[in-house]
DNA sequence: CAACCGACTGAAATCGATTGCAGTGAAGGG
DNA sequence: CCCTTCACTGCAATCGATTTCAGTCGGTTG
């Protein structure tokens, strides 16, 4: 192994200069840092990582923690956020929680032995606990918020987003629009779940307890909500899905009971994503900007950990993006 | 921060006694160990990664470079390798190369930096130079073959996969099969077209280097080669697309010409999808066992990090989904 | 000309865990 | 009763990079 032993020795000078003339070169004088630079270059020198970690309390990573990699939306995510680091010199610790909180944990046990930088987390039902483990280090909290005090968050704008899809729908004379909200003791379902009650409310319509199923964000439950919901009596005119997963379960259960979309029923579903965008009709979304949010979250993160002021809080807009999906109830009536 | 010195001062032994107490339980008196380990419970003791990968040469951790963690391909295989490195308490440093051998040799580099246990890559076409800056690390290819002596590869069958689906087309009547083959610096693409091949051969039909295209594995190559190939004056009655990212630009081409699938056109892709499910008609696909590739791909780095004997290639099987894509040619005439 | 200054460099301590070696006490054998 | 053996424990060195502190050496200033 290439040590800074090895390139001091190669450069005629102490590993104690070595080490200054590659992080501190206004310390050292020119030629020995250019001898340092240049025996560096030819034995390829590499830091150990390990060792300065050790030594500086602190190594130039941080950690990840998604609910679901295999999920489109959290893998965009993951990419805003490793680009983002990678660009400023840092190495990202990325785990999966799968919604659950003991994996969280152990996540966040294993990061802890690492010493990271910071921290960015999606988090689950269980975060505001689990969060002491690393307690003290610079944390935000993305997509959802854990309800943490203090706690620095990244999140989009899902109250308007809902409320603008719900009140397209209303536009277009529906007047009986199911939901299937996630779950809610998670703040994006809850605020998804606002969107959709503000948007009935300043139309006048009648909240109804009956039209809103939750579930728990996966494929599955939105293909079994969507068949409750479709199996009323008096069926709704239109859906308003309140993820991608439980979108697809949604539309799967849609051709299933033989329905049109969107001639007898409209649909939105809440985040946009290849799938939607393919398949036919063409579906009826509220975008989010998915990569940036990762990568802002992974700014601010630096920008913490330098000490930066930043607000405690940051929304990124949303915006409906009208497809094929959604149609004038009339339609159905037609 | 709760060091093992701490651990030691409360347990009234020395750090030494506390850190073989707790990884070498047998050096170390039953009582001793047993206050040790309830001191280190108390205290929340979790041991200092880096102090210990410093000391140990090696970190308990190791390397993954995908090419695209956007493609749920590579999402599934990390996703897989993840688990399975979590399972015997590995930690997983992931990287995304993006199919740039440059970004591929930074990732390698910070990664060298790490002191990883040892290494999964998806290779790209530079890997074979770039995998010097970790000579020495246990190293296992996924997927794809780097062309490295010696090197460990966990592949799927190719040849046979598109070999049986060709041979399906075949089955149906079909004479003109296009291909929208990958670049052919990457064995996976080369396999694919070799199955194709052989299938025609057995077949007694004639290659013809017209009816394949290569493309970058991107969703817009993928359209572009499916658009040049179906303008053809003689257009193909069936496409084979060799992965999963150019099936979806190839679709898109076949609506764009306002073809019917599987009317005027049988589909097959590489590589099975929600999206390949769930579009309509259902896609008719090469499946291949992704999670297990990457499950697979991990425990045996973890075999040959233990130094077991193992064998230098393995091959896992792929599989035929018959969906709704393909039809037989006289459709296409009646 | 002496005292001093400033720019630079090196010796050595440090981070926390592991481990070779030596030391301790008790048990057992002669 | 003494010596050996064994089980256990502690001291101190070690991994590699960083950083404090103490020089060293020209050059400068009063």
């Amino acid at each position: 192994m290439i040590g800074l032993f090895e390139v001091a020795q190669a450069a005629g000078v102490s590993p104690a200069t070595a080490s200054r003339a590659l992080h501190r070169p206004e310390l050292v004088a020119l030629r020995t840092r250019e001898r340092v630079e240049q025996a560096a270059q030819e034995l390829g020198y590499r830091p150990n990582v390990l060792a300065r970690g050790l030594r500086t309390r602190g190594s130039r990573t941080i950690g990840l923690i998604v609910t679901d990699i295999l999920n489109p939306f959290h893998a965009t995510l993951a990419k805003g956020v490793q680009d983002a680091a990678e660009a400023q010199g840092y190495t990202v610790l990325m785990f999966n929680s799968d919604e659950q909180p003991e994996k969280e944990r152990r996540a966040l046990e294993t990061l802890h032995g690492h010493l990271p930088q910071g921290l960015i987390v999606v988090p689950t039902a269980n975060t505001r606990e689990n969060l002491e483990i690393v307690a003290g280090v610079p944390t935000v909290e993305l997509d959802r918020a854990s309800g943490t005090e203090h706690a620095h968050t990244i999140m989009v704008d899902n109250v308007s987003g809902s409320r603008e899809a719900v009140a397209h729908l209303i536009g277009l004379g529906h007047r009986h629009i199911g939901m299937i909200a996630g779950q809610q003791d998670i703040t994006t379902a809850q605020e998804r779940l606002q969107g959709y009650r503000e948007a009935l409310e300043s139309a006048g319509l009648p909240y109804q307890d009956a039209l809103v199923l939750p579930g728990n964000h996966r494929e599955a439950d939105g293909r079994l909500a969507a068949l409750r919901l479709l199996s009323r009596r008096e069926r709704p005119t239109a859906l308003f899905v309140g993820n991608n997963e439980m979108t697809v379960g949604a539309v799967l259960a849609v051709r299933e009971l033989g329905l049109e979309i969107p001639g007898d029923l409209s649909v939105v579903g809440f985040d946009d994503s290849r799938w939607a965008q393919t398949m036919s009709p063409a579906l009826t979304v509220v975008s989010q900007p998915t990569y940036e949010l990762g990568q802002i979250a992974c700014q601010h993160l630096l920008g913490l950990i330098a000490g930066q002021p930043l607000p405690e809080s940051v929304r990124l807009p949303t915006r409906v993006i009208y497809r094929q999906s959604t149609a004038p109830v009339a339609a159905v009536r037609a």
